[in-house]
DNA sequence: TCCGATTGTTAAAACGATTCAATTCCCTCA
DNA sequence: TGAGGGAATTGAATCGTTTTAACAATCGGA
């Protein structure tokens, strides 16, 4: 049925070894020879088995990458980054999305697992720990993107996230707003909790200012959606002046839930204030402002280290922090 | 270094056959044998390996998706789709990303050769009816996603972009427009040709309504931002009342380009439609009118085609069709 | 002419799971 | 009691590639 080298080395008249090398290191093969394996090749369209050679090698030639959503372009910017960096060393990503489950997160680690890959990035959900000691057991290293690991032995790529709630904070408190409202959720997520974090310490340096914690479900335009609505339809006196989202989609969410009936004004009634910065923040109905992360440079990073991780696995594991940026558009203005 | 079916096996004190049955066939082995191979299996923690499993095959089970762009929702949604279905089989999906660039589509395909997936599914970008075939003589069934296929002998699931042209067209005619310009790119794209053709029949229908085409070299917001300004910056006389978005990250570009100086305002001035209705539509500027497509569904579909000709390849090609719908929101009233 | 080095090529042994024909064991029934 | 049958288990072959040790051929130098 499949041509295989066998196949290829009968046309050309050599053996299977010598087909093999004129594929892995044609400088050990003569000219001519090469030639006439080449033409073999061609004539009968043999293609590589990946999995004859992954089970030789030991290991696959693919990174697997499990992120939160991918519906998130954060996320997506996050994957491309680490895609791009990937491909120039030959390995490709397989990319998991774990939609905020921790069935669908192990699932997807055990097959990696399974599929020995090079190593795995994760922006983790549930406790997973110990599933990534077992995989380093294996010799599949290990890097969280978007998290410092409370683990400190394996590497981590992420952002402060407790400075970007400082940030976003401060901002609101500088245009003047005195009672803010976070949303987002679950705390469980490490990124919402630094988030909010950063937000309570600020305020707790602000006296006069107070801070109410709204919790949602999950990240999503519709939790966010959701939460907007309960807010609108506070009395005034009740009404935050400012809302501090867990991140981009939460806000565009909470954005349409108070532009929705035309009688709350943003940034005028309720200032408004993303995470992520994703391209979408500056086409929203209001223009909004945001916390910024280099998202495709995390993914790039992550990959980088995790490839270092992979040649030389006694490498101290790094933590890597980027700081995030303030974005500031109509929203809060 | 690695345990293997052999450690279980000696361990358990069983042949490596009797391994392998229980884990593949429980059913043939006596219940206390698989009780002692399974704690075998345990304390060793052994994991299969999936090349291993995949050489014997002779296929993997992963299906290839090859969609143009991971930024755009719409194809995020429809991966999604075709994930949550494949894992009823128990199958999963390698997703790429061809960037709507044909080198990247072609090293996907090759990689999904190398692989032995079990199948392709694939938005094509380049001409690679030749790769698809080649595919489906080594057994590798093909469904084409979002596009009916030129070449018959495919499968496809799209949605009847001409139907969607015309339906986006109608509604600015039906508003009151004349003047419409279409916004998109390249042309060699055939949904984008599709909606242009449909935006063209539509306009030959209605004497007084004149089409202006502004071809974009993708489908991205930032070339949308472009095509935008170069509208803004005409006079009055020379601007379009209307524009039709071949998509909505397109539809989301021009609206941020009118809508900067704050001299044009949508609708009034310029009416705006775009196409996909991502999430992203309602939450906007202006929330957008927009023309929608089951883009999970279509994924989902997909995935069960190409499992049925992926178990009897003697099945004739199918061309599944959805019909879009039109969303109205204030961008066009 | 012979020796050692160099270059090109080969044959065979892995890698780890699955499968299938062959074997053992035990039970039943004539 | 012995033949026949069913269930449980085994052993060996197989998938397609890479790798390595061994071998053959060629060549320059002594």
């Amino acid at each position: 049925m499949s041509v295989s080298v066998k196949d290829v080395a009968a046309r050309a008249g050599v053996s299977i070894g010598t087909v093999s090398n004129v594929m892995n290191r044609p400088d050990k093969v003569s000219a001519s020879t090469v030639e006439r394996v080449q033409r073999a090749i061609d004539e009968l369209g043999f293609v590589r088995n990946d999995a004859a050679r992954q089970l030789r090698a030991g290991r696959s030639m693919a990174i697997g990458l499990v992120i939160l959503d991918v519906g998130n372009p954060f996320f997506t910017d996050l994957a491309r980054g680490a895609e791009d960096k990937a491909a120039e060393s030959g390995l490709s990503i397989i990319l998991g999305n774990s939609d905020e489950r921790a069935a669908r997160e192990t699932t997807y680690l055990e097959l990696f697992e399974q599929q020995r890959v090079h190593g795995v990035l994760i922006s983790p959900f549930g406790d997973i720990t110990d599933r990534l000691h077992r995989l380093r057991d294996r010799g599949i290293p290990a890097v969280l993107v978007d998290r410092t690991s409370a683990d400190v032995s394996f590497s981590s790529v992420s952002v402060d996230d407790v400075a970007g709630g400082s940030l976003a904070v401060e901002h609101l408190i500088d245009t003047g707003r005195h009672r803010i409202a976070f949303v987002g959720g679950p705390h469980a997520i490490r990124q919402v909790a630094d988030r909010l974090e950063g937000a309570r310490a600020t305020v707790a340096r602000h006296p006069g200012v107070t801070l109410e914690v709204i919790e949602t479900a999950a990240l999503s335009v519709i939790e966010g959606r959701a939460a907007g609505v309960a807010i609108r339809e506070r009395s005034a006196a009740e009404r935050p002046d400012a809302v501090f989202a867990a991140n981009d989609l939460i806000a565009m969410g909470v954005l349409q839930a108070l532009n929705m009936q035309g009688v709350l004004h943003v940034p005028h009634d309720i200032a408004l204030i993303g995470y992520d910065d994703i391209d979408f923040a500056s086409a929203a109905v209001v223009p909004m402002s945001s916390i910024r992360q280099p998202s495709a440079m995390i993914g790039g990073t992550a990959v980088e280290i995790l490839l270092e991780e992979a040649a030389d696995p006694t490498l101290a594991p790094r933590q890597i922090v980027f700081q995030p940026e303030l974005v500031i558009r109509e929203s809060t203005s």
